[in-house]
DNA sequence: CGTGTGGTC
């Protein structure tokens, strides 16, 4: 994959070498030079296709392009071999030098007649002036006191030669404390892998087995009774009674339950079939009028009805091309099996009458003569509920051996393993089980594991070979999320020392012959799916304003189509609610003329009873309009939907390396993306999917895929990960995408600064402890850090709270000032992570109560999860060896050591008004939420840096200049943290101290 | 001075 850089440097380039641009042609140019095998052989194939004249100008120019697109990667073996390890040093300290590079420093050529010693010894000579020096008394290597660690190399590497063999001495030291550390940790898991064989896991058994008969019953009726129970009883017996609130949660996602048959499914089911004659010949109209070049809107009886009304919407026109065919081929006549009838066969009919099933032979047979299977297999095909069963049977679980699928979504996870653990008549969390994070519900019994694919890669940490294992199905593999993306390589790499291990990928898009390539050409086995036909409309102009476009088909749709409710892809909170607002005063309007209309908003921020409301059935004459984020992409499926509205955008993240910053900015999305979206109307029966674009902007605008996230992400988690696991050589570790080199170095840099990596790249012991939280590198140092001033009670909170994204405070639109005001009575001076531990606390003081938290726009589901996290890094203590213990609100105490973790992020007030960071200059903003807004102290240490309209730093503390000193002497120099002025600046009162004080 | 797509450990 080429990224969006080279594209547009290929464009920029073109304007100089023939004086235009042409996406066409740096496309075709980009292709060519993929195809070439050497600079040359790309000049002679622009001269083939007589693409651009040869002059010096466009030589160099392939020369550059060639140079710029990705190739292979080199494989890397997680069991290197010795001698590797001394080439992928040279490689890591190559990278070094481009880490000096982005501190500004001359970088040190490298040459090959030097030994390493020397090398090491140049490349130190730049860095040293980073790095403060120290007394050599000062530098005492106690335990504990290792937020320090280069200080000792450095001070005094400056006084002897014999330096580097001191350090050799210390870096063999560490290397052994962490390799007895982590043996220490492999012992422990023995030992409670023997406790819950005995004890049986009975907590999270017993909770599976609850959720399980929950999700048994008829949830529709249930829901409100167990929402109204589970709150009223929560306060009172809250204590330790994790029962209740795991009814709270099953209301919560209920839906994601219910594979059962739902009643108002098999009404549709009949409907379906009744309209089916009628679309298929709708559908041959449509096909004549697509000759003449346009289509309006199916013509319904209804539409004479509502002319008048239609008459006053500027009426979109829209242009049906293609459609989505059902999977059963283009017949939907065809009987496909419903809901309703599957309820009343056994289970083993259903089994058969799954698509898969007439394959299951052949499926089995591939398995055993290929180790690596690439499964293509559509929506409905039964791949994720029927290939472990397969497996199962055909003995892969002899002698408890495993079989492991992975999900990318926990729920995913669990119903999955409920509906398997049904179908094969075992009690969920013996032979079959899952395990995703707070919920291990396995046991040593269990044969078939679903888990989340982040659960997997941290088993990694634990059982590097994944020796329990005879089978790895990696699902939804097409999605490709961060940690899919990141067990892609393991997983190869392991495929090659265990040869007995089958391995599975299994995507449901059509790009299977990606993955197979990477995969050393594996087979693809297609099963299909089933899925019910959608038509597909397009816009036959382009939509200047898409939110309007929306709402003109919305009300288009409610006007002129047969019942089924609408699903519309919005990009965010914002607009949803504009959108919202929009619809409704519309719908007013027209009034009693038209049948109700009921809109509602699902975002993942919106609380939970909010979200449910999407999932209760639509009155009988009413339509359903739901404004959803790309949380209904893949999330989460919503019954009834018939039609869908995909104006093509969705906010993206991208990560800039450079200068550590996350955008979130509204893109086009995928053509893979807007199929995936129109397949959301064909759940239930036939449906149709109205584009707001034109079918032009479609075939030739939009990308083929989505930038998979590792492209665009932090990758300081992953690298520290893969470090753990032996993985030296991250820069050609073999990565499907590799992510940008940028991203790693930055990542690496990061990790050396916090002590997670020696000079040589090597992982230490600190960044071993480091590795065992589930958190980012910084906030693990944090957590570490937190001993030495003595408050780690205080840090764990805070780490809890920080891991929620930002959805503590409920802000709703029209509480605004409410709202405001409730979040500032938390506002604690120090700053926001203060202000988020006393949010913590005083929750805590309540005994968690979900009332409390209503009453002060506070999110109970977020609580929830903070204490959850809260209660598993509390766990994680004792495993890395450190005592829990609270600095009684020793605010100086508790912001020394987040810096001791951030220092990286620390940004300093500025003369014109706004900060800069301290590393790379950059005009930064405290974020409008901050409790530090209105006040401006010099110093900050942000959480994080987010470019949504403006740069915004998010969750910001006040901090003094000199702790930087204390907690990361190695990357600071007093010179640095100099304050330009020796007058205080004028500090404007902010209203949380005003309030504080009087 | 002005405000978060979706996941996950």
């Amino acid at each position: 994959m080429v990224s969006r850089e080279v594209e547009l440097w290929v464009q920029d380039q073109l304007h100089d070498v023939m004086g235009m641009s042409d996406r066409y042609i740096s496309e075709f140019l980009i292709s060519l030079a993929q195809k070439s095998s050497t600079p040359d052989n790309l000049l002679q194939k622009i001269q083939q296709t007589d693409t651009l004249d040869l002059t010096p100008n466009v030589i160099n120019f392939a020369t550059e392009l060639w140079g710029k697109i990705p190739r292979k990667a080199q494989k890397v073996n997680i069991n290197r071999e010795k001698e590797r390890i001394a080439l992928e040093q040279q490689k890591k300290n190559k990278s070094y030098e481009l880490l000096d590079d982005f501190d500004d420093m001359p970088a040190v050529t490298e040459t090959k007649s030097k030994t390493k010693r020397e090398r090491i010894k140049e490349e130190k000579g730049p860095k040293k002036r980073n790095i403060r020096k120290r007394d050599e008394s000062s530098s005492d290597d106690s335990e504990g006191n290792d937020s320090e660690p280069e200080t000792k190399r450095v001070s005094r590497q400056s006084s002897s030669s014999s330096d580097t063999e001191d350090e050799e001495k210390d870096r063999r030291k560490d290397l052994k404390e962490r390799d007895a550390f982590a043996k220490r940790l492999r012992d422990r898991d023995k030992e409670n892998t023997k406790n819950k064989a005995e004890k049986g896991n009975k907590k999270s058994f017993e909770e599976a087995k609850k959720r399980l008969e929950l999700a048994e019953k008829d949830r529709r009726k249930m829901i409100p009774d167990l929402r109204k129970s589970s709150r009223r009883d929560y306060l009172k017996r809250r204590e330790g009674d994790k029962i209740v609130e795991l009814e709270d949660d099953i209301a919560d996602d209920e839906y994601l339950f219910s594979r059962d048959e739902l009643s108002e499914r098999e009404k549709k089911d009949i409907e379906y079939k009744k309209t089916v004659l009628g679309l298929a010949k709708q559908h041959r109209r449509a096909g004549d009028k697509m000759k003449e070049g346009r289509y309006y809107m199916p013509e319904e009886d209804e539409e004479k009805e509502y002319q008048l009304v239609v008459d006053e919407l500027d009426e979109i026109e829209f242009v049906s091309t293609l459609k989505m065919p059902g999977s059963d081929g283009d017949k939907p006549e065809e009987k496909q099996v419903s809901e309703a009838e599957k309820k009343k066969m056994s289970i083993k009919e259903v089994r058969k009458s799954l698509p898969i099933y007439p394959f299951r032979e052949d499926l089995l047979q591939a398995i055993k003569e290929h180790q690596v299977l690439i499964i293509e297999g559509e929506t409905g095909s039964g791949k994720t509920t029927q290939i472990p069963q397969y497996l199962h049977e055909a003995g892969f679980t002899k002698d408890k051996m495993k079989i492991g699928v992975t999900q990318p979504r926990r729920v995913a996870a669990m119903s999955v393993a409920a509906r398997v653990a049904e179908e094969i008549g075992v009690k969920l969390g013996n032979e079959v089980g899952y395990s995703i994070r707070f919920e291990d519900c396995t046991s040593d019994r269990t044969v078939i594991k679903y888990m989340t694919d982040g659960m997997l890669l941290r088993e990694f940490l634990s059982e590097p070979d994944l020796a329990g294992y005879t089978a790895l199905i990696v699902d939804e593999a097409h999605e490709r999320t961060l940690h899919t993306d990141v067990l892609f390589g393991l997983v190869k790499d392991i495929a090659r020392f265990r040869p007995d291990l089958k391995l599975l990928i299994s995507s449901a898009t059509l790009d299977s012959d990606k993955f197979s390539e990477f995969f050393d050409d594996a087979p693809i086995f297609r099963i299909p799916g089933r899925r019910y036909p959608v038509d597909i409309f397009y816009t036959k102009a382009p939509e200047a304003d898409y939110l309007d476009a929306c709402v003109v088909s919305v009300l288009q749709i409610h006007l002129t189509q047969p019942k089924g409710d609408v699903l519309v892809f919005l990009t965010g909170q914002e607009e949803i609610e504009t959108c919202l607002e929009i619809l409704q005063e519309r719908a007013r309007k027209l009034g009693s003329s038209i049948k109700e209309l009921i809109v509602l908003p699902i975002y993942s921020t919106l609380p939970s009873d909010l979200q449910a409301k999407i999932f209760e059935p639509t009155p009988p004459g009413a339509r359903k309009v739901v404004l959803a984020t790309n949380i209904a992409e893949t999330s989460l499926t919503i019954d009834g939907i018939v039609y869908v509205i995909d104006p093509g955008f969705c906010k993206q993240k991208s990560y800039n390396a450079r200068t550590g910053m996350e955008s979130l900015v509204v893109t086009p999305i995928s053509k893979a993306s807007a199929n995936q979206r129109a397949g959301r109307a064909g759940r239930v029966s036939a449906g149709k999917c109205f584009r707001l674009y034109t079918a032009w902007a479609f075939k030739n605008e939009l990308e083929e895929n989505s930038i998979p996230e590792i492209q665009r992400t932090n990758l300081g988690n992953v690298v520290l990960l893969l470090k753990s696991l032996g993985i030296n050589d991250l820069i050609h570790f073999d990565f499907m995408d590799p992510p940008p080199h940028e991203t790693l170095v930055l990542a690496l840099e990061q990790l050396y600064a916090l002590g997670a990596l020696n000079h040589k790249g090597e992982l230490t012991k600190m960044g071993r402890r480091m590795a065992e939280f589930p958190v980012e590198p910084m906030m693990s140092k944090m957590i570490l850090a937190s001993e030495k001033y003595k408050c780690s009670e205080e840090i764990l909170s805070i780490t809890a709270m920080l891991s929620v994204n930002n959805s503590i405070f409920y802000r709703p639109k029209d509480k605004v000032v409410h709202a405001d005001n409730a979040r500032m009575n938390f506002f604690t001076p120090g700053g926001d992570h203060l202000t988020l531990l006393n949010v913590y606390n005083q929750w805590a003081e309540t005994a968690f109560s979900n009332q409390w938290c209503f009453e002060n726009f506070i999110q109970h589901r977020s609580m929830k999860r903070a204490r959850d996290v809260r209660d598993q890094l509390v766990g994680l203590m004792e495993r890395v060896e450190i005592d829990l213990k609270s600095s009684n609100m020793d605010t100086v105490a508790i912001r020394k050591a987040i810096t001791a973790g951030f220092f990286y992020h620390t940004a300093k007030f500025s003369k014109g008004g706004s900060y800069k960071t301290v590393k790379h200059q950059q005009s930064v903003m405290v974020h409008p939420n901050s409790s530090l807004f209105e006040e401006q102290p010099r110093w900050l240490i942000y959480h994080e840096l987010v470019f949504t309209t403006k740069e915004f730093m998010r969750q910001v503390i006040d901090i003094e200049n000199e702790w930087l000193l204390e907690v990361a002497p190695h990357y600071y120099k007093a010179k640095e943290l100099e304050d330009s002025s020796s007058r205080k600046m004028p500090k404007t009162v902010g209203k949380a101290r005003e309030e504080k004080i009087h």
